[in-house]
Parts: C-alpha cells; sequence; structure tokens
DNA sequence: AAAATGATCCTT
DNA sequence: AGGATCATTTTC
C-alpha cells in the first residue's frame, strides 16, 4: 500500500496536528522546521496533502518585503498580529491565493509563506482543481511547484483567512520524514526587487534536490 | 475618487 | 518578455 492510500482512505482526525508551541518560535526557526512537514485540508470534496517543499520567512516591521512592514495594520494584514499557528490567506495579482502561516506570539506579525509541496494524498482531486485534465505521472510535479498553484491544488482561498491551524480541517502534520541540514539550501526571496536591502536576504529554504520545488530565481 | 501595485502563472 | 485581473493601498 502507499503512503498516498494511507493518507486518502483515513477521513478521521487520525493524524496529529503540530501543537501552537510548534508556531510561536523564531520565524527563520519555523520556516526550517516546516521543510518536511504535511500540509493537510480535508473538504468535502476529499482529503490533500502534500510535503513541504519550499518556503520563505516574512519578518515583520523590519522586512520591507513584508506586508507588515513598518507595522502596517489593516483588515488584510490583522491576522498576523495575532497567535501563531494561524493561516493568512490574501490573493496577489487579482488571480492567485497566497497561503502563509503566522508565526510568533501576538503583536509579532511575521509569517512564513509555503511555496511549493510535494504530492502525497487527492492527487486526482488536486489535479481536478487546477483544471489538468487527466493525470499523469509527468503532472505530478506541477501540482503544487509555486505559491499559487499549491493554493489552487490544495482547495485555499481567502475564505481560510484566520482559520486555526491546531483546530481545524486546515492543518500541518508530522510523519516522521527528517528532511537533514545537508539536504536543504537557502536562497533570497522570489519576486520582491522593490524591497531594497531585504531583496538579499537569504530568508528562502528549499529541499535541495526535491523536483517538486518552483523553478523561480534558478 | 482614482491610480498604482503586486510574496504569480501561463503563453509567446 | 508580456498579459491576465482585482483587492488593497496610496495618492490626489
Amino acid at each position: 500500500m502507499h503512503m498516498s492510500d494511507c493518507l486518502s482512505s483515513i477521513q478521521s482526525p487520525r493524524i496529529s496536528k503540530l501543537p501552537r508551541e510548534f508556531y510561536l518560535e523564531e520565524t527563520l526557526v519555523v520556516a526550517r522546521r516546516l521543510l518536511g512537514k504535511l500540509l493537510v485540508h480535508d473538504t468535502p470534496e476529499g482529503r490533500t496533502a502534500g510535503r513541504i517543499v519550499e518556503v520563505e520567512a516574512y519578518q515583520g516591521p523590519q522586512d520591507r518585503a513584508a506586508h507588515s512592514y513598518h507595522n502596517l495594520r489593516s483588515k488584510r494584514t490583522e491576522i498576523m498580529y495575532g497567535p501563531g499557528g494561524h493561516a493568512y490567506v490574501f490573493m496577489v495579482y487579482g488571480m492567485h491565493h497566497c497561503f502563509n502561516i503566522v508565526t510568533r506570539p501576538p503583536e509579532y506579525p511575521q509569517v512564513v509563506l509555503i511555496r511549493a509541496l510535494q504530492p502525497v494524498a487527492g492527487l486526482k482531486l488536486m489535479a481536478c482543481r487546477r483544471g489538468l485534465q487527466q493525470f499523469t505521472p509527468a503532472i505530478e510535479r506541477n501540482l503544487a511547484n509555486g505559491p499559487g498553484k499549491l493554493c489552487q491544488a490544495m482547495g485555499i482561498t481567502r475564505a481560510l483567512n484566520g482559520e486555526d491551524l491546531c483546530a481545524g480541517r486546515l492543518y500541518l502534520s508530522d510523519d516522521g520524514i527528517v528532511v537533514a541540514e545537508t539536504d536543504l539550501c537557502r536562497t533570497p526571496r522570489v519576486n520582491i526587487d522593490y524591497a531594497g536591502e531585504a531583496r538579499d536576504y537569504p530568508w528562502r529554504f528549499l529541499v535541495t534536490d526535491s523536483p517538486y520545488t518552483s523553478r523561480a530565481n534558478f
């Protein structure tokens, strides 16, 4: 039996959720630890899940690339000012969603952007949501290799902004797979050329040899 | 009230 | 290299 079969057949909350404390640490620490974790979404259509292979840290007031730069507080950014372990979902370029995980205690408006997943469960549903006609192995790496694509594949929209990842049907899980220090790399973040100095901060984390990362900046 | 701007993706 | 497309933010 394959891993994907196991995950998709178990619809009860048998998969344990990462606890609140996981999300309250330093944002760069959380970002690095998120590599290898499973992102799971249980919906009426079924379960989809993917292993995180690429993330970016956004570190609040001091970070010109962050939406919370200079402590900008608005209806959109409000969720970032709450406790870690909640979803921050926003729309970019009028057509794509980005899924972020709030980190740290309240009043530290920092997040980790999830940029790419290795599909693990519900691959057919993912392909369907992505508008891909037939599912082929070749298409697997094209399901969630980018922040907008993974939101589409996982069924994540702004309706999930503010969701508690420790309580609901969208959550993170650890299935024991470890990404070793030697298996990851760091680069500057993607598409933030406007951010001055912050443009060069190495706050993007990738699983080096994963074929499921976005191909941006290579 | 109007203009500018994207933490993207897909096609040329 | 450029277009799609719109919520949010900034500027007038």
